[in-house]
DNA sequence: CGACGGCTTGTTGTATACCGTGAGAGGGTA
DNA sequence: TACCCTCTCACGGTATACAACAAGCCGTCG
């Protein structure tokens, strides 16, 4: 009913073939390797993945509702594009639902932690090569700390769901390193606020950043399209 | 492939056997039929509903990512039960999502469609026999309106989740007729502050109203309990 | 030469068979 | 009598077989 699959370091797990299956198409579309508009056959993907129709078809299930996938016509099923009117759509929701969670953080989340994560992001340094990616993986964790702090399951689903488009932005927009060095102390501030328990900051600093976001991630679209064209 | 289902007045129309069982399942938890800790057992629904395991299995997933079944152990699905504290949840949402509507149908929306709908919730009359439902109709109207004012499928999708959950909601805390007219009069405002592209007014009146709303159900749910005990 | 129609083929939706696992019952032993 | 071990059975996960539908292609007829 399970197959091993090797996760890392020689610990190995049962997982199910429609969560492989899930988790390798969301990996595949979220990193472009599978790019905007390519048809996803079953019998093609299923063959492809190592696993039946069956448990691909859950996995495509998950990714339409996710909004990742989407049947274009009742017989083929295509990976969804994103172009700047989602991701000023994904951006209103990301300040709603951010905005709140920042504001019920402050509220009743632990100051203590929230203080360690300011001292974090204070302490990034962008320099060194693989910089990016260790302030991503601090930022996953502010999320993963913000999701605890407000305990809230539906906040919670409804930014899981923003957060998986989020990760095909970041991609589609490269931040450069003057925006990133700013991302970071903006999120200081954040962290800050919500450690000192004042809500208003909190929240304020969290539209400042995610309009702040938007502007560059929009800017380096108009670029990209400008030396595309 | 395809089944033939009646729908309403003789209309035919071809339905495929997963969405029949999601439908009525759906309206089942949505009614209270299938009460909270109901095992839904997969050879017994498919049974019941007339269906295979494959459909079934696809109906299940789909209740589980809406949140209205889970996984209680690895090998049993039950009907999700909600707690005074869910509600709470769910109106922190509803709160943050509701209130961005709102702002942004002010800004964006149909002026005119908004006045209508102003004008009909002032003639909403609640002592008619059905009066409730012709009100809850409206609702459906208003909510309908303000999704295609606010224009963001991703807002409109995650606020389609909450507003799933709160049907089961509004059945646990049977709204009372003072709470009723007050909330048509709440409605009727809010429409008026987006026909008048008042933003601020739309959404503080969307905070007002959610929290009026919260106060009844919870209110009524504690007069519940006292009466239960 | 063009258009219409039927057939072929590939795809999805559904049903069902198969297998491994886990839980529960029953019996045996301490 | 109580606890533990084992056997069995049922359920979920997966694979596969089957059916229906849609689109494309080829042949024929006007």
């Amino acid at each position: 009913m399970y197959t091993l699959t090797e996760v890392r370091d020689e610990e190995v797990v049962r997982m199910r073939a429609s969560d492989r299956a899930y988790a390798t198409l969301l990996e595949e579309i979220q990193s472009g390797v599978l790019s905007p508009g390519t048809v996803l056959g079953e019998v093609d993907q299923a063959a492809r993945l190592g696993v039946s129709r069956t448990p691909l078809r859950e996995a495509l299930g998950r990714l339409a509702a996710d909004g990742l996938v989407a049947q274009q016509s009742p017989r083929v099923t295509v990976v969804t594009a994103i172009d700047a009117g989602d991701i000023r759509e994904i951006f209103e929701v990301r300040r709603a639902l951010e905005e709140s969670a920042a504001r019920l953080a402050a509220e009743r989340g632990d100051a203590a932690a929230f203080a360690a994560l300011a001292h974090d992001f204070a302490r990034v340094d962008l320099g060194t090569a693989r910089g990016a990616d260790g302030y991503y993986a601090l930022i996953a964790r502010f999320d993963a700390s913000l999701d605890a702090a407000v305990a809230n399951d539906y906040l919670t689903a409804a930014l899981r769901t923003v957060r998986t488009h989020l990760v095909r932005v970041r991609r589609l927009a490269r931040d450069n390193p003057a925006r990133l060095a700013a991302s970071v102390s903006e999120h200081r501030l954040i962290a800050s606020a919500i450690a000192a328990r004042d809500a208003d900051l909190a929240a304020h600093a969290t539209h400042v950043h995610l309009h702040n976001a938007l502007e560059s991630i929009l800017g380096a679209l108009e670029l990209d399209q400008k030396g595309a064209s």
